[in-house]
DNA sequence: TTATAATATTTGTCAAACAAATTAACCGTA
DNA sequence: TACGGTTAATTTGTTTGACAAATATTATAA
């Protein structure tokens, strides 16, 4: 049974000690080791590869992957896209982790990432006829802001529920007017952010995500 | 390059209108379709498989399954696992996600809902001597109380923290002094979700989490 | 029509093979 | 000894073929 083996494979990762970057042994090796064939270890490893815990240069050896909030949220949203959620849930669960974040995002905000948000506020700004750019920068914006409290487990979740919302409704802006709203929001959000009024932020983040 | 066949893959599934029950052409049709090998093929159906996506009775087919938020966060976990997160980082998350979900658990619980809880309770503060029950029983509280919300996005990314909580620090609890203590809290926090007092549950889930 | 037996599918797993790429070994030269 | 280039050995990516075991389907008999 695969799923014997890969719980198997994944104590041989954490008991023998490898790090990000290790390279592992030969695929005929494992095989061997685990007493299957090559096929069916090769099964599992393109599991945790595809998974983003392995990577695999071609035809060199495969590594322990250091893990990325971005990869790890991919193939999380392709397994909640069948899941079903309509456009309200994925809103409530947004307005929810953002909210939640918001004490820490005012305590940990610094000048130089309140800059980085500034920046792209601007460049958001600038892309008013490029509705598709404008919705990307959108969801750049309020990543950004939730990466501000250093935890890379909220990143993740909010990583997800961009993709999500990327996928199923990729067409938020259909005006300038609708995409200069969202700026106007965001600069008063930095604001919010800046002056460390913690309630303002709450206020304005729900009004930003509500019509959407 | 797998990563291309997976999307393929990926989108075929959507694409074909497969829902969840539905049963999939066989892995040699797949392979024709795709124009793989059966192996080839088998590496993205396992994958997929491992991740939840799909199902399959041995021998006899693979169904597109019905995700659960319990098998979606167990594969997450494990790669959040190589992510490294320490203790307060964790903790951190915990913190946020539930601080986050209190104003819709006040506002949609029922008093099924509510005496749910209160069984958990009963049988948590019932194992001060069982340590390791205690631990599962504390998670299913937590658990219990965010599904309350009923949003699913929320249910598996507190179950992603349980499950890394769990792995990393299995021994929470090691006196059954220490557990009556939690079921106290569990208790005060019931009691402030039935009075809709959401400051007050605020600061409990705070002081609850703050000493783990 | 229904129960049962025979047959055909389908998965799970293995072995062997080969091209292409990369890595390691070797070897001659300065 | 140190270095650069050529050759040989590994290793992956992918395919084909094979076979047992479980399951689904069909045919047959009561």
């Amino acid at each position: 049974m695969q799923n014997n083996l890969l719980s198997r494979f994944e104590t041989y990762l954490v008991e023998e000690g490898f790090k990000p970057g290790d390279k592992l042994p030969g695929e005929l090796e494992l095989a061997e080791r685990f007493g299957v064939s090559r096929g069916t270890i090769r099964e599992i490893i393109v599991h945790l590869t595809l998974q983003g815990v392995l990577q695999r240069r071609s035809k060199a050896g495969t590594v322990l992957a250091a893990p990325k909030a971005e990869t790890i949220g991919r193939e999380l949203a392709l397994q909640l896209r069948f899941l079903g959620c309509g456009r309200e849930e994925l809103k409530a669960a947004r307005l929810m982790i953002e909210s939640a974040a918001v004490p820490e995002v005012i305590r940990c905000m610094t000048p130089t990432q309140a800059d980085k948000l500034n920046a792209l506020i601007d460049e958001m700004s600038a892309a008013e006829n490029d509705p598709e750019q404008a919705d990307r920068l959108d969801l750049a914006f309020h990543l950004a802001l939730l990466k501000i409290t250093g935890n890379r487990l909220l990143e993740v979740f909010a990583h997800v529920l961009s993709l999500l919302f990327a996928r199923e409704h990729r067409t938020h802006f259909r005006s300038p007017e609708a995409i200069q709203r969202s700026v106007k929001y965001h600069r008063m959000m930095l604001e919010a952010i800046r002056g460390r009024e913690k309630e303002r932020l709450l206020e304005l983040i729900e009004e930003h995500i509500r019509p959407l």
